[in-house]
Parts: structure tokens; C-alpha cells; sequence
RNA sequence: GCGGCCGUAGCUCAGUUGGUUAGAGCGCCAGAUUGUGAUUCUGGAUGUCGCCGGUUCAAUUCCGGUCGGCCGCCCCA
């Protein structure tokens, strides 16, 4: 058995999976089609130092969680724990893309963690993700929200889950709130939980949202954020939360959503659930104007989200059902070569037909009924003599005789 | 990375205060007259009781380790 185990935090989609799954990512490029984003892909590993750059070296997700490994050549590669950073790479490596501003991209695939798993938290995972290059303007952050909350409603799970936004400021004054905050907490260190105190050197802003009733004692009179937003910050977030009502967009501001990838500038949001236990969050992202530059590309603006498709499909309802199909029962060996050429012309017809190996009738019969075929169609002698076949209709359990070259008919309506 | 719970048939679970052949429901397989499913009836098989080691005359049951899942923290999707 344990040999037979997949690795840790992995998992199999089977088939009944693998349709909800299919189902979350056909809806959300559906969705992302219909705003004019293109989809592309960008490889699973990359240079190691992609990653450390652009999420950041003291990110979490950098310094501990990454699949790290050297090639044959003794090159550091690295699985991608997150999208963002492989499709700004791709846009610096593609001179093309530059020329196509503003850049609306739409993307789907696995990525790797090396966490603790645990519900709806995995080792390999799969993200849709959406990216929109090269425009400074709040109405981006609107739109890729707004595709966010389209998906969402599309899935059935809006109503199930909270829009949590923040403004996370431009660098200079959230350089300037961040040694504000160093020195509040610096005067209460020793009121300060562990975890806090290691908080302080990394990602300070990160303490605003502990869940340690110490630490929140003194979070309570902590100086905030929003008083410490310079003008052009405080327009953009204001821009953006009009643009989000005029949507039609509810969301709500905490002023303690805090991302903990380094590039995050101005809007930053997440769709929060109460439905997954601890790992609530469904779908996140944010602005990220530095990063393109940071990875020595042309100073270009960035805003986007990713939605974690295990999570979705938690709290999904079941996809419609797929079409019914059509069985086939021939009796003997005339009757089953006729039936491969009447089964192909029926598929031809956009009629879903199954065709079994084996049996008698009596199998035959039980395999239709278990695919959950909406009627068989059985070929014996008698019938192929008169170029009949008998159509059971599988549940009424009536059944009448139709010519063979009537099929297509008899099973289109 | 820290703390905790759990691991018995394909699935959901019961059970053994350590002792001959480990159970149920669902599912699966086979029959109930030769070319008719689903429904009903009858019968059948489920299994290294996660893995390795220790204690014991004896372990699925106790102990340790390990692998895996889950819960909380952390982090995030």
C-alpha cells in the first residue's frame, strides 16, 4: 500500500474529479474570453533566481516553500510555487508582447508548495490565473476583479464568499508606515507573541492581522494604514472602490489584508470563504508595478489575481451532467459489424455512442443502464434482415423498431 | 516548521477489555428457461485490520518508529 501511496500532498483527479475540475477552469476562461483576455502558458520550472527576485528572498514562499533543485548541467531550477512571476519573465524574454499594451492574459496549471498539507492545502496544486501588463490605471484593478466576481457568480459560489480589499500604498509610503509600525511594535516587544516578534523583521504589516489576543491588544491602537497613505495612494484605492460599486462589485476594506509576496503595490484583494476552515482564501492577487522592472525588463504596470481550483471546486455545485449516451446491443457477429458503421454515423450526427466489447443481451443491457445511456439500440438477425432495429428507450422502457437508416433521426429528438 | 486527532473490505463505518474462521450497509460478481437493463428475490467473494519493529505463549487490538490523511497555528490558492 504505502509504495503504492502518491507523494505527500499530491493526489490523483480521477474521472469524477477531473470533470469539476474541468468545469472550474472551462468556466474561468469562459468568463476571462469574454473580457478580451488570451490564454497562455509559461513552463512549470524556471530559473531559481526568477522566483527569489520577484516573490522575494524573505517571503515564506521563497524561503522555505519552494521545490528547489539543480539539473544535470548544475543549474538551479525551481517548480513554480506561483504564476505571476513566470508570466512577467515571459513578457521581458517576448519582446513581441510588449507591443501589445495593455496585455490581457488568462492562465491554468499546476503548482508546487512544499507546505504541510492539509485540507485544500497541497504540495502540487492548480491555480487559474489572470494577468493584465502594462496598465497603471485603477480601472485594471476593477476589471480583473470584476472577472474574478463573474467566475465566481458563474460557479455558483459568489454568494459564499466576501471581496476583502486593502490599499498596500506605492513604496514610499508604504516604506514610510512600515518603519512607523517597526517602531510602535518596537516599544511593545515584549507584549509581542513569538510569531510577531519574527513578523517584525520580515513583514511587519503582517502583525495587523494576528490572531494572538495579545498581540491584537495592542493592534488595537496600532497607527493605521490609511492615515499614512500619501495623496496619489489614497485617489488610486479611492478610484478603484468607486469603480467596484459602479460595478456592482460588494466588497469590503481590511485594513489588515496583507500579501505575503514582496511585489504587491496599491490594490491588494482576496475572495475570502468560511466554507474551507483555515485556508479560506479562494482566489488573491494584487498590483504589482515594480516587478517587471525588478526582473530587468522595461518599468511596465501589473495587476492580477490567482484562484486556487482545488478550492473552487469545494465549493462548487456538480457541473451539468454530460449528454446521455447512446448503447449499442448487437447479437452476433453480422450485427456487430453493422453496428460499428451505424455507430459512426450517428457520432457524426453529434450523438454520444457507446460501444461495449462483449456480451449477450443481458450484459449489454446492464453496461447501458450503468453508463446511463438514455436508450439501446439492438441489432439481431431478424432485425439486420429487415434493416430495422429495435430502439429501447431506457427510461420509459418502451421500445419500437426503426429503420436502420432512421436512427439518426429517431435519436436527435 | 509547531501542536493535536486519525489510518479495519472498492466506499461509509462497527468490532476485538490481547486469544480459534474480523463484521454491517452500499457497491461488486453469479443465478431466478433460450434475444431485454434499472426494480425484486437467492447465493457468493471481499481484507497482509497503512507499513516496520518491540513487548507477549499469543497483537488488528498495547508500546515505539515510519508513511499518509485530517484539525488548529503559520502561510497562502
Amino acid at each position: 500500500m504505502s509504495k503504492h501511496q502518491p507523494v505527500r500532498g499530491t493526489h490523483d483527479l480521477l474521472p469524477d474529479d477531473y470533470r469539476r475540475f474541468a468545469h472550474v477552469v472551462d468556466t474561468a476562461r469562459d468568463v476571462a474570453r469574454l473580457y478580451g483576455y488570451r490564454e497562455m502558458a509559461t513552463p512549470i520550472f524556471e530559473f531559481t533566481e526568477l522566483f527569489a527576485r520577484g516573490i522575494g528572498e524573505t517571503t515564506d514562499v521563497v524561503s522555505k516553500e519552494m521545490y528547489t533543485f539543480a539539473d544535470r548541467g548544475g543549474e538551479s531550477l525551481t517548480l513554480r510555487p506561483e504564476y505571476t512571476a513566470g508570466i512577467c519573465r515571459a513578457f521581458v524574454s517576448n519582446g513581441e508582447l510588449t507591443q501589445q499594451l495593455p496585455l490581457k492574459l488568462f492562465a491554468a496549471g499546476p503548482m508546487f508548495r512544499y507546505e504541510r498539507p492539509q485540507k485544500g492545502r497541497q504540495r502540487q496544486f492548480h491555480q487559474i490565473d489572470l494577468e493584465v501588463l502594462g496598465a497603471p490605471e485603477p480601472g485594471a484593478d476593477i476589471e480583473v476583479i470584476s472577472v474574478a466576481a463573474d467566475i465566481l457568480d458563474r460557479l455558483g459560489i459568489l454568494e459564499r464568499c466576501v471581496l476583502k480589499v486593502n490599499s498596500l500604498g506605492d513604496p514610499e509610503c508604504r516604506g514610510v508606515y512600515r518603519q512607523v509600525l517597526v517602531d510602535y511594535y518596537t516599544g511593545h516587544i515584549d507584549k509581542l507573541s513569538e510569531e510577531s516578534k519574527n513578523r517584525l523583521q520580515r513583514n511587519p504589516l503582517r502583525i495587523l492581522d494576528s490572531k494572538d489576543e495579545g498581540d491584537k491588544a495592542i493592534n488595537a491602537n496600532a497607527p493605521s494604514f490609511t492615515d499614512h497613505l500619501n495623496q496619489a495612494s489614497r485617489d488610486f484605492f479611492a478610484a478603484v472602490k468607486d469603480g467596484l460599486t459602479a460595478s456592482g462589485v460588494p466588497f469590503e476594506v481590511d485594513p489588515a489584508l496583507v500579501r505575503g509576496l514582496d511585489y504587491y503595490t496599491h490594490t491588494a484583494f482576496e475572495f475570502v470563504t468560511t466554507h474551507l476552515g483555515a485556508q479560506g482564501t479562494v482566489l488573491g492577487g494584487g498590483r504589482y508595478d515594480g516587478l517587471i522592472a525588478e526582473l530587468g525588463g522595461p518599468p511596465t504596470a501589473g495587476i492580477g489575481w490567482a484562484g486556487g481550483i482545488e478550492r473552487l471546486m469545494m465549493l462548487c455545485n456538480e457541473p451539468a451532467p454530460l449528454p446521455r449516451p447512446v448503447a449499442f446491443a448487437p447479437l452476433g457477429p453480422a450485427a456487430e459489424a453493422k453496428a460499428l458503421a451505424i455507430a459512426r454515423t450517428l457520432r457524426r450526427a453529434g450523438i454520444a455512442v457507446e460501444q461495449d466489447y462483449r456480451g449477450n443481451m443481458k450484459r449489454r443491457m446492464q453496461r447501458a443502464n450503468k453508463l446511463g445511456a438514455r436508450a439501446v439500440v439492438i441489432i439481431g438477425d431478424d432485425e439486420l434482415a429487415k434493416g430495422m432495429a429495435q430502439l429501447k428507450d431506457l427510461d420509459s422502457g418502451a421500445q419500437r423498431e426503426v429503420a436502420l437508416d432512421a436512427l439518426v433521426d429517431a435519436l436527435k429528438g
